[in-house]
DNA sequence: TGCCCTAAAGTTATCGATAACTACAACCAG
DNA sequence: CTGGTTGTAGTTATCGATAACTTTAGGGCA
């Protein structure tokens, strides 16, 4: 087989591989570029014969689209932006995992970055991402300032929402129906016999509000009405809202009169907080104070005490938004917004179970 | 301000926002595109007045520059291609984001991709890596053949190998000290007071050879021998290689006699399993035997028992990896390949600590 | 036979930026 | 006054592909 490279006008600095052109394979085949290039596109106006020649040099050659000559001329740079808020949790882990499984194979690269729940910091990755001119932007938001997103429905750029959402802004969402887990998760310590159940809310986030109101609606429709001081925030900056939050909170819980019987946590970090709160205080996990958490962590079994958390498919989540991406950017009209929620499972362990 | 697009040749399509080009601005100031180029890139033929002026209307219009038109040209596509074995594991999580850390802020895109542990995926992303022209590849091995690196060799595209490695390539590599980490875990276990120290051993990959070896040394030192059924493998398929994987083979361990009183757990998912063996076969931890795990994973603490975990500071391998990662694409010649292996520590916890 | 149509290719301009060279003042030294 | 230098900005070709035409040969049909 000859050098594919011979005579070409540009040499090669050192002795590296430069990657193949259309140019390349034309000349090759005393065709032009622009048939190589309608070959590669499924072009109708293409002969069988020199079809199939070019498709057979072009894999000898091991032939690879320039992307960047490509996005130049057609506008699409098959790129997809995702930015999460933390690639270290669990959650938005499986999250980027799933999307990144869905839109395997359909010659998309995913660009993953993270604002650290910084809204400054995502920001900046979103301008990073308009700039690469993606097709399709996925944000787990860090409560961004709604501003940002509207720059990229300016430009056309398709825009997905997971699993945080704005109620000044309409715009296509995926994630957990967060009054369901709420409910789930009340309805559960109710049904176990707590009578004081208590929440420990996250952050001034729709997923955190989504759950308090869950909460409230099942005490409500049990005709319970939850006392303010059981209801508790963990602090909202950095190491707080994890475990230390959560052990923190729940020793306050615990020294209230009348102390909870039962707690509904944000999410599991904060649920293993508060059981070592709970057993620090000497008291027992789940016969004097029930835990349930949100997440439903790898793991969990192997705690000391199992923790009963409600899972939110995170792993649908990613695999729907990813079908979502795929279907906005092959339409040409910009489509009404979708919101596609999943329906969150609750998964008894020991931590809750008390008969 | 007058609208920036006024006049131009190419109406947008709907309504949307077209990005901004340097011909608008050289239009704007009745300058070339070239001047506004050079500004930007900071050449030294632009007088002063004209290099505040187009400065200025820079930011007033956000001008972003084109990636594909700058990469078509310069060769430089300002992206980095990672490839991980698993999103969702700790490890790699953590040195994704290290990465993704290490890199933010100066221009470069991180696109991940994920093996799910498959080399023949890991191939075919690799290849996509390729096709995108990426200036630098780090990977993170599913065991693939090594003529992928080769491919990337070729290419002149420089490549970093982080966690694991291959006896017949050389280059650039990022680790843990995993002899280090074997001996680690295992002097510790016969300070325990240990005498029969088994090994639950992971798939063939450089980490458990490495790992595998520094256990053999430290006993060594010790003047002690392993029993060969005292050293056993986990499936290596899927399932097997986690806590389900950990728990079958410790309890072929527990059968065996003389039994053991110490496993070193190539992973922490695996230490989890073999105790959860253990308490079943109804034994005590670390009493009758101690464990210890390795990549102290989050919430080891809050474990049925604390498991003491060797911690292999991912966060600093991807720190180490992002450095060099910037350091390889911004020189010209390709340069020695570098090895940095970051030295394990061990975190005691109650599973191994007898006295 | 002559006209038109179709199939199968090729020509040319273009995407947005940069590399490499050129142009043209103003200024200075001899 | 002239030739060369310096400082600034512009011209032109190019990167690799695609959009939108155009060309050409051959065939069918009246």
């Amino acid at each position: 087989m000859a050098n594919p490279r011979e005579g070409r006008e540009r040499q090669p600095k050192l002795l590296r591989d430069v990657p193949v052109r259309m140019k390349d394979i034309a000349r090759d085949l005393g065709l032009s570029t622009v048939t190589i290039s309608k070959v590669l596109r499924g072009h109708s106006d293409i002969g069988e014969e020199t079809r199939k020649r070019v498709l057979k040099r072009m894999q000898e050659l091991n032939y690879q689209p320039n992307f960047a000559a490509r996005a130049l001329i057609t506008g699409r740079t098959w790129t997809i932006g995702l930015v999460v808020p933390d690639l270290l949790h669990p959650f938005f882990a499986q999250v980027a995992k799933a999307i990144s499984a869905g839109v395997r194979g359909q010659g998309y690269s995913l660009i993953i970055t993270s604002s650290e729940e910084y809204p400054e910091l995502e920001r900046q990755e979103i301008e990073q991402l308009l700039a690469r001119r993606v097709d399709v932007m996925l944000i787990a938001s860090a409560q961004s300032t709604v501003e940002s997103f509207r720059r990229i429905e300016d430009r056309g750029i398709p825009l997905i929402l997971i699993d945080r959402r704005f109620v000044d802004l309409v715009a296509n969402f995926v994630g957990v129906d967060d009054e369901a887990v709420g409910v789930l998760a009340t309805d559960h310590l109710i049904d176990q016999g707590c009578q004081r159940i208590a929440h420990i809310r996250g952050p001034e986030t729709s997923t955190a509000l989504g759950r308090l109101e869950g909460f409230r609606r099942a005490l409500a429709a049990h005709r319970l009405t939850p006392l303010a001081k059981h209801i508790v925030s963990i602090g909202a900056s950095g190491d707080d809202r994890g475990a230390p939050g959560g052990y923190e909170a729940t020793k306050k819980l615990l020294k209230s009169s009348p102390r909870p019987d039962g707690i509904f946590c944000f999410n599991d970090p904060i649920a293993l907080g508060a059981m070592r709160a709970i057993f620090d205080a000497g008291l027992r996990i789940p016969e004097d104070v029930a835990v349930v958490g949100c997440g439903n962590l790898l793991y969990s079994d192997f705690l000391r005490v199992p923790l009963t958390s409600v899972d939110q498919d995170s792993s649908a989540i990613g695999k729907i938004a990813a079908e979502l991406a795929l279907s906005l950017v092959s339409q040409k009209k910009p489509s009404r917004p979708k919101t596609e929620l999943v329906t969150p499972t609750l998964v008894v362990r020991a931590s809750s179970l008390r008969h």
